[in-house]
RNA sequence: GCGCCCGUAGCUCAGCUGGAUAGAGCACUGGAUUUCUAAUCCAGAUGUCGCAGGUUCGAGUCCUGCCGGGCGCGCCA
């Protein structure tokens, strides 16, 4: 049971039966009552607003609908007492035996706890990553991988029924460089000179050494067939060849997050397929394209601006601040006309609401990525694009300085195998997605408390070492799940004991709270809260044996501090899953 | 010039979509260690919430205008 979602049942209840009195009037709108945990603790447990929100619906001044509303709450078995405070709050102290059985919720739900409904079944489409396939992905690519993998995860604990997806960018002049620069791997195979073969790799051409085994690929499936052709003859195959190979790259890199997307979409295949040519006449039915004439841009004015006649979408009918064109000059599609035709597949694909992550660098598109979803889907769909602002990366204070000429950028592999998985995902979900993050190697790799992913995982190895330890000193107890699930919880009863079960209480709705925001950095700061208050806890039971979980004469006190903790526990997992971190058990 | 994002304690940031006296951590000071891993905990201070208006019972939160910082601004992706 959420006890904020049941005491606010109750709460629209009584207001109801107030109307029926006549006390209130009838048929109003309790849209937006809210009952909630008080910040200050003094005040409560629960507080409600709802005399502030029904004063004006009910021509009443806020304390005449608090006092009686008030008293009915007083009523509640599970209320003990109902004050009304401030300029009409009412709060409410829950007694100790309802904070109790909702441990009890918990322990029955397991990982479980905290799954919500407010979006059953709904389809969801979350894009993320969708890197040039010409490399492997580097440290730019991994807070959007990280902070899109873990979203999906938000939004399917909500219920939502998601699509995890990867867009392909095979279609530009950008794969053509990449498939040259594989030509001239290939053919440094085939040399018996190696490396001496192709010398130093041109300007405008892929340096990688992640090339090298491309070429050798090639070189073996398909010997010298390609070597002395015109670069007409073997390009496209070289494209496709290569393209296959960096998505490779590209899909372990990702695994190596822990990640893994479900659709691989091509936009080569837009082109090939005619998925742009439908996607367009879709628009052209509905007249919104036309050719015509742009002004230049404001302010940075291109050298070579010239007007010319284009094909343009009229985005700026659904929002956007200038129509936007379809064609360049040399007659091919450009790349939002391509990327048009991706969200018409997925409107196709019956996908009404999207979620696109993008780098901050990308914002200037998202109007017109709006615009199109909206005209593509006769606004019934929405577009969701959310920036990921830049990483800094910084090594004992000073910023590690990379450019992408000097070929220094440390890619997502390096940064995995020299801090580790769960440090890289846990750090990139310690900030809100749109504010600049810094990640500083020391601090990832310190074991303390002033690393947020050592201090959670900490709590949840803690717990389970009390686990272990309980066997060896205990061995005639049961301390199953089952046995547990039904210990007798009346002994707890220490003000930090019920703190953490009122702090556990409270996911659910930080998890729902977190997917509506689709900020699952919330997760984050909620498991540091839990941590704390586990980890005060603990420490109480130092200054006061009488709190120690294993209290080695009493089996029944055991039982129930060790499903206190082993509820801590379950949450801290369930948690760390949406994160898409390991809960460590043993440090 | 225009658009988007940001501006909260000395520093790094939260702030539950409008609620009560705006919160954490770092840093600083003092304290707890024959431990269920002290890898932790407890106690102590600080604010013109960038500025000015507006909306209302109530604004860090919503609206408008400024100031400051970041990103972007036919045909690259």
């Amino acid at each position: 049971m959420n006890p904020y979602a049941y005491i606010r049942e109750q709460v629209i209840a009584m207001a109801g039966a107030m109307a029926d009195e006549g006390v209130l009037p009838a048929g109003m709108d309790f849209a937006n009552l809210a009952v909630e945990a008080p910040r200050d603790p003094s005040h409560g447990d629960v507080a409600t607003n709802a005399a502030l929100v029904l004063t004006k619906q009910a021509k009443m001044k806020p304390r005449d609908i608090a006092a009686p509303l008030a008293e009915r709450l007083a009523g509640l078995e599970v209320v003990e007492a109902a004050d009304i405070a401030g300029p009409g709050f009412i709060n409410l102290r829950l007694s100790d035996d309802f904070w109790r059985a909702r441990l009890g919720d918990v322990l029955r739900a397991g990982t479980a706890y905290g799954d919500s409904r407010i979006a059953a079944g709904e389809k969801i489409n979350v894009e993320y990553v969708s890197a040039n396939p010409t490399g492997p992905l580097h440290i730019g690519h991994v807070r959007g991988a990280v902070y899109g993998d873990a979203l999906a995860n938000l939004l399917a604990k909500v219920g939502h029924d998601v699509c995890k997806e990867y867009y392909i960018n095979d279609a530009g002049a950008q794969v053509d460089v990449l498939a040259r620069s594989v030509h001239l791997r290939y053919r440094e195979a085939l040399s018996d000179l190696g490396d001496e073969a192709v010398g130093e790799i041109p300007e405008g051409m892929y340096p990688g050494d992640y090339l090298i085994p491309v070429g050798q690929a090639m070189a073996k499936r398909d010997g010298d067939k390609w070597l002395d052709l015109d670069e007409a003859q073997w390009l496209g195959e070289f494209r496709r060849f290569s393209v296959d190979a960096m998505m490779d790259l590209v899909r372990a890199d990702l695994a190596s997050l822990g990640i893994e997307q479900e659709v691989f979409f091509s936009e080569e295949s837009l082109h090939r397929d005619g998925g742009i040519d439908s996607a367009l006449a879709a628009l052209q039915d509905k007249g919104l394209i036309y050719t015509g004439v742009l002004e230049p841009p404001k302010g940075k004015t291109p050298e070579d601006w010239e007007p010319r006649p284009q094909t343009l979408f009229k985005s700026s009918q659904f929002g956007d601040d200038v129509d936007r064109p379809l064609r360049k000059s040399d007659g091919a599609w450009t790349y939002f006309a391509a990327d048009i035709a991706y969200h018409h597949d997925k409107v196709e694909r019956g996908f009404k609401q999207m979620v696109d992550v993008w780098g901050a660098d990308h914002g200037g598109y998202i109007k017109r990525m709006n615009a199109a979803v909206r005209a593509l889907s006769n606004d019934q769909g929405r577009l969701d694009v959310r920036l990921c602002q830049m990483v800094r990366l910084l090594r004992g204070g000073e910023v590690v300085r990379m450019s992408k000429r000097a070929g220094n950028f440390i890619t997502l592999r390096e940064l995995v195998d020299e801090v580790g998985r769960d440090v890289v995902r846990f750090m990139m979900l310690t900030r809100k997605n749109d504010a600049p993050l810094d990640f500083d190697f020391e601090l990832a790799m310190e074991q303390s408390k002033d690393n947020p992913v050592f201090y959670v995982q900490y709590a949840h190895a803690r717990i389970h070492s009390v686990l272990r330890r309980v066997a060896d000193e205990m061995p005639d107890l049961a301390v199953d799940m089952e046995t547990l699930r039904e210990a007798d919880l009346s002994g707890l009863t220490d003000s930090a004991e019920l703190d953490l079960i009122k702090q556990m209480a409270t996911w659910p709705r930080a998890v729902e709270i977190a997917a509506q925001a689709r900020e699952p950095h919330r997760i984050a700061f909620y498991l540091n809260e839990l941590a704390s208050a586990f980890h005060a806890l603990w420490n109480k039971g130092n200054a006061e044996p009488k709190l120690r979980f294993i209290m080695a004469e009493d089996g029944g006190m055991t039982q129930a501090r060790l499903a206190l903790i082993q509820g801590v526990a379950l949450v801290l997992a369930s948690g760390l899953a949406i994160m898409g971190v390991e809960p460590v058990e043993k440090m």
